[in-house]
RNA sequence: GGGGUGUUAGCUCAGCUGGUUCAGAGCACCUGCCUUACAAGCAGGGGGUCACUGGUUCGAAUCCAGUACGCCCCA
């Protein structure tokens, strides 16, 4: 025979994955005669190329989705993109760089040009990477956020939310990039250690001869000073409650005002509050109802408002006040000290906390039937610890900035009037005709109208997903949406529960006023053994396609799940690939075993014993893996597949039944271990889906339709509880004669007697012939009495002889049963000591005490047997 | 600063309703094997004060409180 003994994935992948898509077993549609499982893709972003994440995220997904199809149910796993309007933007601008464009030179059409145009050539690349994965996605079904009915939906629903009075416009502190001349998302921030220095500046207090004290970093914003805040319960500045204060050299007077936010011990415990130029301080100047006083331009040099220093630099004008301040006598010191700069990602400038207008929509309406849902179990969190977490959120919620200052993605659709006003539409003719209501003017032209320039948040097209892939706006009742909608499971990482979970459980009560999916299994951070998070930038994740290219996608599957409990994050070592590879390998040549056989069907079977033993096994542990997959833990699902098919399987079952090398297997043997393997190879599909289905077609010929991918799951079945038991205790006799084998250095090969000293042959006789094989042994005998010249051990209670021919260390044997004998004594101690307490007899369930009486009388039937044996000695 | 969450073998983690499936798994380690399915393997083995302190209980890795340290989210 020709198979090779190393598992060998690579065309094999190829071949069964073109094979599946051929014969459409994606592909999902509404079927009334099936129960609908339904799972969307978190979509991944067009800039995007596979990561870790993605291999750990869509693993599991192929997982759930290979499982329900085989269980029967009508499978769809909704694929796509989203179209990542910050990351986009910023790489189609860095094209446009490289071809020596500057956006500033384009129309808003032009740039959409070139961004489409960059979409089409690389927005697809992550799902091609996706199938080399393995993932069974309904491919026909593939959308995209920026696909015209998605972009639709958007505009729809930002228009229906306007109406209902959910949406409105405001000031808002943005991260401002001076250079760039843009707004940046939180994400695009990155802070820096610095030393920064600190300015302790003397604001006198009016009408009265004294002065405070402010420590600032920002000297050059005292003109945009508002207040001077100090902690209440401060007794340095117990005088100045209530009193004015001068800003230095501008003079102007404003008041000392009081908050537990200001730490007495930071700086001199005395705050300069500039609410245009500081976040904490606009809260705190919203508080307390002080004007905002903006002094700086969008450029970063500083106003009209300022007075002082207009037209100058930021930089520059803090140069020049403290050189002022220090001539005016006002700044009492200079101090450095540790701090984080935020500077922009793309530009490397210093952030600019800006306040500029932006769209918001309202939460607290929505906000609430999303966290009751979750809180009442309606919708379920994977592991439900994130419950705590998701409602701290949504109970604190804040209204959603939507606006971003950008041109990749669905542009806001509101129009200005001439005069300032605005209208909110879903097209410009539409907006034309409110807008003349509006104005009054019906001279009014679509050319007066100005749309927003600003485009809607990303997530404003994503929390939508789980509705508008299947349609649900542009035609509410379509079959799809009635058939899938709400889907079942939603896998996603923790990071994102409340920017895209949470808000597609809004809007899925909004417009649906049903849940989005039922069950969300939140994965971990894949890390790198050191704990950091695998990013580029660190150049500490390895390459995926290398890795499948590597270890084969089954052998990177099993390896991503096997440490990967729901939430935890997963510590990545090639180590756990490796053991996913060797896996593959291992099935592989099980397969190889069982197909090399010869078979002679005139040999009577004389397996049965094995044969009922695996069947219950493997009962056993489908309804262990069916509990796990329950509570979706998936990780412990697969360790139960992997230990069935290594340790039960392998280990023992093919060594059970393993005619003796070059003899031909009987036919009963090979037909039910045929069934059996079938069995397992079904429930490791979904972990492993290439190489299963590969020996699933190797095995036998099968049908044209008779594929793995759409084999009928397994079903709960009765075990025999008994034969387990039975089993267990064969394999630890086997166990224990290999170690003495061991111990004594006596070869593999040399046969050897086995006396058991039992009262009841009958629960070794079926198995005599499975301990002789596994344990290489020549007679099995039962006996009454102790042997002398033997190794003794004992094994629940029954006890057994290998005789030694004389070379028994006397010496070694006494320490070894002595020590056993002591812990055993000790061991019935302490079980004696609880079944002599009265409030353990009395109050400890019956279970528990007959439990401990069972171990009890097995523990002095062990004394005495022991005892026996050193008295043989 | 507020909230959450964790600490179990060298490493990564299970341990679900407090009690023999309670101290477990995988990897790593040690010993012996190239025994014709598999050295990407086989057989065997060692290794833990369940972070610390107290409490509840007949009984605590498990429940409660505090402490220490870590991580996450928010500020």
């Amino acid at each position: 025979m020709s198979i090779s003994t190393k598992y060998n994935p690579k065309e094999i992948e190829q071949k069964w994955y073109d094979s599946w898509m051929q014969r459409g077993f994606f592909h999902s549609e509404p079927n009334p005669n099936k129960e609908p499982y339904a799972i969307v893709i978190p979509p991944p972003n067009v800039t995007g190329v596979l990561h870790m994440g993605h291999m750990l995220n869509n693993t599991i997904q192929d997982v759930l989705i290979r499982r329900a199809r085989m269980q029967g149910k009508e499978a769809c796993w909704v694929p796509g993109t989203d179209h990542a309007s910050i990351a986009t933007e910023a790489k189609v601008v860095a094209m446009l760089k490289e071809r020596g464009i500057s956006k500033k030179d384009l129309t808003r059409e032009e740039f959409l040009k070139y961004a489409w145009e960059w979409k089409e050539k690389y927005g697809g690349i992550i799902l091609d990477q996706l199938k080399k994965l393995g993932a069974s996605c309904d491919w026909e079904r593939t959308r995209f956020t920026m696909e015209d009915d998605m972009s639709a939906a958007v505009t729809e629903v930002f228009v229906d939310l306007y109406r209902k009075g959910l949406i409105y416009r405001g000031v808002r502190m943005v991260n401002w990039d001076p250079l760039g001349g843009t707004a940046l998302s939180d994400e695009e921030v990155l802070p820096k250690d610095t030393m920064a220095k600190m300015y302790h500046l003397q604001y006198a207090v009016v009408g009265a001869d004294a002065a405070i004290t402010v420590a600032t970093s920002r000297p050059e914003t005292i003109m945009a000073d508002v207040a001077v805040a100090v902690n209440p319960k401060d007794p340095r500045y117990t005088h100045l409650h209530g009193k004015k204060v001068r800003i230095p050299l501008l003079g102007k007077e404003i008041p000392v005002i009081l908050d537990e936010y200001v730490s007495i011990d930071f700086g001199t415990g005395a705050l300069k509050v500039t609410p245009a130029h500081d976040l904490n301080d606009y809260e705190l100047g919203q508080k307390h109802r002080l004007p905002t006083i903006d002094i700086l331009n969008n450029d970063g040099t500083l106003n009209e408002q300022a007075q002082l220093y207009v037209g100058q630099d930021r930089f520059a004008a803090r140069r020049n006040i403290v050189k002022d301040l220090q001539e005016a006598g006002l700044l009492v010191k200079i101090e450095e000290y540790a701090s984080v700069l935020q500077t922009s990602e793309r530009t490397g400038a210093v952030i600019e906390p800006r306040l500029s207008m932006q769209w918001f929509c309202k939460m607290d309406g929505m906000g609430k039937p999303a966290l009751d849902a979750v809180m009442n179990d309606e919708i379920r969190l994977h592991p439900p610890k994130f419950k705590n977490m998701y409602r701290s959120w949504m109970e604190n919620i804040r209204d959603w900035c939507i606006s971003r200052q950008l041109w990749w993605g669905q542009r806001i659709p509101a129009f200005y009037l001439p005069d300032g006003s605005f209208v909110v539409a879903t097209t410009a003719s539409e907006a034309l005709v409110l807008a003349r209501q509006q104005s009054g003017n019906e001279q009014l032209q679509e050319t007066d109208l100005h749309q927003d320039e600003d485009v809607l948040d990303t997530w404003f097209s994503s929390w939508l997903w789980p509705i508008s892939v299947f349609n649900g706006f542009k035609d509410p009742d379509n079959k799809d949406i009635l058939y899938y909608y709400p889907t079942n499971d939603l896998v996603t990482a923790p990071e994102i529960l409340f920017f895209w979970v949470a808000r597609m459980i809004m809007a899925g009560y909004e417009f649906r006023k049903e849940m989005p999916f039922k069950n969300v299994y939140l994965t971990g951070i894949v890390r790198d053994a050191q704990g950091r998070k695998m990013s580029k930038s660190l150049g500490n994740s390895p390459d995926p396609l290398d890795l499948i290219e590597q270890f084969g996608a089954d052998g990177v599957r099993a390896g991503m799940l096997f440490s990967s409990p729901a939430g935890n994050d997963l510590l990545y070592d090639d180590k756990l690939v490796e053991q996913g590879r060797n896996f593959s390998n291992k099935i592989w040549n099980a397969f190889r075993l069982i197909k090399g056989w010869e078979i002679d069907e005139s040999l009577p079977c004389p397996n049965q014993t094995a044969i009922s033993w695996f069947e219950s096994r493997f009962n056993e542990a489908f309804v262990q893996i069916e509990d796990h997959f329950s509570k979706f833990r998936i990780s412990d699902a697969l360790l139960a597949v992997y230990k069935l098919v290594w340790d039960d399987f392998c280990s023992h079952y093919l060594e059970m039944i393993k005619p003796a090398y070059q003899q031909p297997i009987d036919k009963g043997t090979i037909t039910a271990t045929v069934k059996l393997l079938e069995n397992v190879l079904k429930v490791l599909h979904p972990f492993m889906p290439f190489i299963t289905e590969e020996i699933w077609h190797e095995l036998k010929e099968r049908k044209q339709k008779e594929f793995l991918i759409v084999a009928p799951w397994p079903k709960k079945d009765k075990f025999d509880r008994e034969i387990i038991a039975r089993m267990e205790q064969v394999l630890q006799v086997v166990g224990a004669v290999r170690n003495i084998r061991n111990s004594k250095n006596i070869p593999n090969n040399k046969q050897l007697d086995l006396y058991i000293k039992v009262a009841h042959h009958e629960q070794y006789e079926p198995f005599m012939a499975i301990m002789r094989k596994l344990a290489n042994l020549n007679e099995i005998q039962f006996v009454e009495e102790n042997l002398d010249g033997a190794i003794s051990f004992i094994v629940a209670g029954d006890e057994f002889f290998i005789p030694m021919e004389g070379n028994i260390d006397v010496e070694a044997e006494r320490e070894r049963l002595t020590k056993e004998l002591e812990y055993t004594k000790g061991f019935l101690n302490s079980v004696d000591k609880k079944l002599s307490n009265e409030r353990f007899v009395s109050g400890a369930p019956e279970a528990v005490i007959s439990g401990e009486r069972k171990k009890k009388a097995d523990a002095e039937a062990k004394i005495t047997a022991i005892e026996q044996s050193l008295a043989a000695l």
